[in-house]
DNA sequence: TTTCCTTTGAAGTTC
DNA sequence: GAACTTCAAAGGAAA
């Protein structure tokens, strides 16, 4: 959990959704206290429009003054800040920070995710969707966003979203500022991933426009404010189609979502299938809920699971296949039999996404903004940079996010009760999406024939220990005589005898020793050169100056990462670093070439590129 | 057309 | 229980 130290460090992560963020608590009282009525969403909106001018103005661009007080001062802490600090230099403002750390912000669901209908809106919007309104023009829009408030207590997001995307349209971007309404907490983000032309959408703008809603969207017109708004009978809720069996009993975990009058949260479907074509959201929600009243799971069309609103869920994703089944079904001519088999087949084919973790609900946010700075369109490259940012967030800025994860994985398990992250794994075993990593790697290994045996079970330090042929980068010979498992070697305290290929972690030092490096050390950096990418990087010279991004790209390591510690107080490395923990160096290599170009921005930030280091400890080795 | 890349976090699997 | 693996998003690039 490279984010949250549990003994009171300064990362967040699993643990930390346990924690109540006090900051943010007490921003939440302020409003609860001023919020008995209407009145005082209004309120709460100027008074943070009024925070954030204020923050604007009195926050420098320091990040050291943004940043909450020091907790324990880690070495994380200090080599990321002063990273940052140094990645600002050079990065032209790419790297910044969030200009409104801790802000008080209004999430509100995006309209996909459960919320909208993927085909009306990108698949790749989802989630939350920000709202936003201008800054700099609070006087003239604050009469409109009041109404708008009010308007966003409507128990359809849709309507939240309504008239914010019309009510401020052409604002520039720097004038926006995106609420998140968050239950009862709010923070405020800074603007992002606001498309030009519709500056008020965010996430996928192409089928989403202000100038051109999407049909469903218009044909309800708000009569206060003369703004459309999506058909949203009060009867069925806008959001996640419910799996049979968990209806009724659920509380939103986005409690301001839930509609008022007591209804079911969730609409009871019959199942979990996304209609693959867009026209599905022309399908009338009666029409759905009575087919799906009629009509047992199976012999209801795909559209039933959608939203009445046509609202599939994203996390929901199934194949082509099931629309011509429902094809079929619709024929009613099927036996039992072949009914069931379409219900194992429809079965077969449903998938189920995960949730989305806090990180990944940054990237969806942030995404388009890094685009946008960077004018790179590598996601790879791009999720470097998203990557290091979130190392750069605030612990409350990265609250948010794990707040917003921790709800959104609520809401899955409610509406998914049944599910399970291993069903995808199954799903995928079965459908082979993906060679498994272990295979992966074994095969690379045999490719690699294993030449680093020896450096694998003794460790760079113990160079003395390994064959010829390895301390000539040759065939192990060890392991071939071994018959393709690595011989223990020989060893005279046997201590490594029954090291694993990781050993040479052991000469890693642990975080905490890392103020005092062990002289083996001295020779990690060029393992960077030879070895596969698991071996974390500790080196005193990296860490002062960022290697060049060759030896950044195999210096990190899984390992690395799956140790909160060795990530997160990588330094220099956790800005520079591109994790290799996927790949063998070689495919690193070539990847880093693919991907260098587009890295310029945000590897080339790093200061001093200089290769000094690596001259100085390859010595020790050849 | 499919897979890879790349990130972090959650959760499943393996030992 | 630690270590490892997979998957979630994204979209260009490579196979």
């Amino acid at each position: 959990m490279p984010q949250l130290n549990g003994g009171g460090g300064d990362d967040l992560g699993a643990n930390d959704e346990m924690i109540s963020f006090k900051d943010e608590g007490e921003q939440e009282e302020k409003i609860s206290e001023n919020s008995s009525a209407e009145r005082d969403l209004a309120d709460v909106k100027s008074s943070l429009v009024n925070e954030s001018e204020t923050n604007q103005n009195s926050s420098s661009d320091s990040e050291a003054e943004r940043r909450p007080p020091p907790r324990s001062e880690t070495f994380r802490d200090k080599t990321r800040e002063s990273l940052e600090e140094a990645a600002k230099r050079q990065d032209g403002g790419l790297f910044k920070s969030p200009p409104y750390p801790g802000y008080p912000f209004i999430m509100i669901p995006d309209l996909t995710s459960p919320y909208l209908p993927n085909g009306s809106l990108s698949p790749t919007a989802r989630t939350y969707l920000q709202m936003k309104w201008p800054l700099l023009d609070v006087q003239q829009g604050a009469l409109q966003s009041r109404q708008a408030l009010k308007d966003a207590r409507s128990p359809s997001p849709a309507h939240i979203v309504g008239p914010f995307c019309w009510e401020f349209p052409g604002q520039s971007d720097l004038s926006l500022h995106q609420f998140h309404l968050s239950n009862k907490v709010p923070v405020v983000q800074h603007p992002h991933h606001v498309h030009p032309l519709t500056p008020l959408i965010t996430y996928s703008n192409e089928h989403f426009t202000p100038g051109n809603p999407p049909p469903h969207l218009q044909t309800d017109v708000d009569p206060k404010t003369g703004i459309p708004r999506p058909p949203h009978p009060p009867d069925i809720s806008p959001y996640y189609p419910l799996s049979p069996g968990a209806v009724g009993q659920i509380p939103h975990p986005l409690g301001w979502l839930v509609p008022q009058q007591g209804q079911p949260v969730y609409p009871i479907t019959t199942g979990g299938f996304r209609h693959p074509y867009p026209t599905a959201l022309t399908v009338n929600a009666s029409m759905s809920s009575l087919l799906s009243s009629r009509f047992p799971p199976h012999m209801v069309p795909p559209h039933h699971s959608l939203h009445a609103t046509g609202i599939p869920h994203p996390a929901i994703v199934t194949s082509n296949v099931k629309q011509e089944s429902s094809h079929s079904d619709i024929s009613l001519n099927s036996s039992k039999q072949s009914d069931a088999k379409k219900e194992e087949e429809k079965k077969k084919q449903v998938h189920i996404k995960k949730p989305l973790n806090a990180f990944m609900l940054y990237m969806k946010e942030m995404r388009a903004k890094v685009v946008a700075e960077c004018t790179l369109k590598e996601s790879a490259a791009i999720n470097q940079i998203l990557g290091r940012r979130w190392h750069a967030l605030s612990r409350e800025e990265q609250a948010k996010y794990y707040e917003l994860a921790r709800k959104e994985r609520q809401l899955h398990m409610q509406l998914y009760p049944g599910w399970s992250a291993r069903d995808n794994y199954a799903a995928n075993q079965q459908g082979k999406r993906k060679k498994r990593k272990r295979e992966k790697q074994q095969a690379e290994s045999n490719d690699a024939n294993t030449p680093k045996k020896c450096r694998a079970l003794f460790g760079l330090d113990q160079l003395s220990l390994w064959c010829k042929p390895c301390r000539r980068k040759k065939k192990c010979i060890r392991y071939i005589q071994g018959e393709g498992s690595c011989a223990s070697p020989p060893s005279t305290d046997g201590s490594l005898l029954d090291s694993p290929p990781s050993s040479p972690s052991s000469v890693v030092p642990s975080p905490s020793s890392k103020e005092s490096k062990p002289q083996t050390e001295q020779m990690q950096p060029l393992s960077l050169t030879m070895k596969p990418a698991h071996q974390p990087l500790h080196h005193p010279h990296l860490l002062a100056g960022p290697p060049p991004p060759s030896l950044v790209q195999l210096g990190n390591s899984a390992a690395a990462r799956k140790t909160p510690g060795a990530s997160s107080h990588n330094g220099a490395l956790e800005h520079g670093d591109v994790s290799s923990s996927r790949q063998p160096g070689s495919s690193v290599a070539s990847s880093m070439a693919r991907s260098s170009a587009s890295l310029c921005h945000s590897l080339s930030l790093l200061p001093n590129t200089s290769p000094q280091p690596l001259s100085l400890v390859t010595k020790s080795i050849e």
